[in-house]
DNA sequence: CGGATTTTTGGCAGCGCTGCCAATTTGCTT
DNA sequence: AAGCAAATTGGCAGCGCTGCCAAAAATCCG
């Protein structure tokens, strides 16, 4: 029952275990542990036949709590179905752990309530640092940021204010761009299919800026098909092929993203409609497969990994707020 | 200085400071904040008024190392870049807020000794669980698994021997009634286009599992173009390519996955090789862009997110050890 | 209305580790 | 060989919260 003995009663192996085991104090173990303070090289070999020897695993949560501070970085993502925010983790998630951090994510659904939610049980965890998408938040979420230490990186978005550190671009310019593009090519009669605008703002964003484009060229505003639900190649194909239902004379369509484009350039395959002759398409994000269609799409890329990570930089680095503008890359295909 | 005064000094708000404000015992509030414990209305409502006052925030950090075991659940997956593992992240993450868990993941890269590192960084976080995919691991990661006290959880492949808990499926299996359907529709001369197996072990096996299912029908085992890189769409329309460069009269070619299949299946459509009339194709995934090409590809369809909650499920139940196959679906489309 | 119960509370010792400071040992100088 | 500075090391008080147990208050009963 006692916990030494000849068995291996492996229940609980504490520092003081391996103190007592190493013939050395708690605190020297626990420098040996974090490379830190002066220890010879000879008791350092001590301790560390010890640790091995019981196979002890330091107890991050005592650690953390006498220490004050944890290297824990919360990331709330609206969604994981979208491939943008499976990117965005991974840049993040990469360049976090060089950086010594954990991630820890939670999934909002594209709603600020449950975002707020996140926020606030994370915070119970006293992270270093937590990562949001976009700009909009509920009021609660920011009277808990605000109260809190750890720093707020708003990320994939820089058109509006943020709390602290934003790294991102600018949604509107990226719409905006789109058009320009589009209305170089000589298109002037526009069609918009999307998803769920209330809820994905930067999708309403893009929206707003592709249309003042337009209204700045003197051409009428997009006919809208627009959803409320998330993006999906399925509701790209619906969407376009309502559209075509009812709007006639359409010679481009923009989409909220790849992932509708991609829908609709599929109906258009099937059907036999000459992309981008009859109908040109423009999407959002630079996704891979769109890149590699018979036709690639025409496009606008976000360095969507970079953003995570050079998130994880700032906070790495301890950067002080400031806002980042990763920019945008528009990728000229072959549907517009 | 003090914490005191009448200013908001905000720093570090205690629940010895709710409990001196609400004037009642901290035992009380700890017993209103976890909801247990018999506590009268009156104090119930003091507590919480204080709560609010302060705004304050719970430290689970202290919380946890107090009673000992936390409810984190870690998750280790080899990629983020691939759709699978995000969907089982979405159905983990999803059940897991449910059952009261906080997801922390990280990212193996395919790399078995990365893996083992993450598992030792998250053990140190005392976490209820630990996740992985599949079944096969570091001799370091089962020595750190079987020493520690939190449950596992292996997921999405069902050839071998589990840990502890197995949700998934028969990869081999898998690749055997991918054969046989193919077998079925009178196809004889096999291909076969993939990428790293000596990392992603399940697409080893499902390919072995193919290869068994033609080796029983007497047919000559599929040529292979493999790389050892991680899929992608790209790799898939390259790997066609080469393929067809150097094997003549192949009937069918059976991918890694569905990203192969589908930068395959746009290099027939540029090249207007007729499927399946001339080459048939099969996928594996059942990803829903797939299902949305001009002809839907013909796939095995895996229960990835449904696979990501029953496991998070059976933590919250504190279930016993176990296996649970959840099966896969093959899906007829229109390229096999 | 006193004593036995049943409810509600408060007190306080840890959980395992880090930070600070004092004690000890070692290495140099003169 | 004594004197000092520098390098190592150990002790121990918390970090903020929960669990356990006893104290206090509210209820019940004959």
């Amino acid at each position: 029952m006692s916990e030494q003995g000849p068995g291996r009663v492996r229940e609980a192996v504490t520092l003081a275990h391996v103190a007592e085991r190493a013939g050395v104090g708690e605190s020297t173990v626990s420098r040996v542990l974090r490379g830190e303070g002066a220890v010879s090289e000879k008791t350092r070999a001590r301790v560390r036949a010890a640790v091995r020897e019981l196979g002890y695993v330091p107890n991050r949560i005592a650690g953390t709590l006498a220490s004050a501070g944890s290297k824990l970085v919360g990331i709330v993502v609206p969604s994981l179905a979208n491939v943008v925010f499976a990117d965005l983790l991974r840049g993040a998630s990469g360049a976090l752990e060089e950086e010594g951090f954990q991630p820890v994510i939670a999934v909002s659904e594209y709603d600020a309530d449950r975002e707020a939610a996140h926020v606030a049980g994370m915070l119970a965890w006293r992270p270093a640092a937590l990562m949001l998408a976009g700009l909009e938040h509920a009021d609660e979420t920011r009277v808990l940021l605000a109260g809190g230490s750890a720093r707020v990186v708003e990320v994939l978005d820089t058109d509006g204010e943020g709390m602290d550190i934003v790294v991102g671009f600018s949604n509107a310019a990226a719409g905006h761009a789109s058009a320009r593009h589009l209305l170089a090519r000589g298109y002037r009669r526009f069609g918009y299919v999307g998803h769920d605008l209330v809820r994905d703002t930067r999708a309403a964003k893009r929206l707003k800026g592709f249309e003042a484009a337009l209204a700045e060229a003197g051409v009428a505003p997009p006919e809208r098909e627009v959803f409320s639900a998330p993006s999906s190649v399925e509701l790209g194909r619906d969407g376009l092929e309502r559209l075509l239902a009812r709007a006639r004379g359409l010679e481009a369509v923009y989409f909220s993203n790849d992932d509708m484009a991609l829908g609709a350039y599929f109906l258009c395959l099937s059907r036999g409609v000459a992309v981008p002759e009859r109908l040109a398409l423009f999407g959002y994000n630079g996704l891979d497969v769109a890149r590699l269609t018979p036709q690639p799409l025409t496009t606008l890329r976000t360095p969507r990994v970079a953003v995570g990570a050079i998130a994880a930089r700032l906070i790495g680095a301890g950067a002080p707020a400031q806002k980042v503008d990763v920019g945008f890359e528009l990728v000229p295909g072959a549907t517009a």
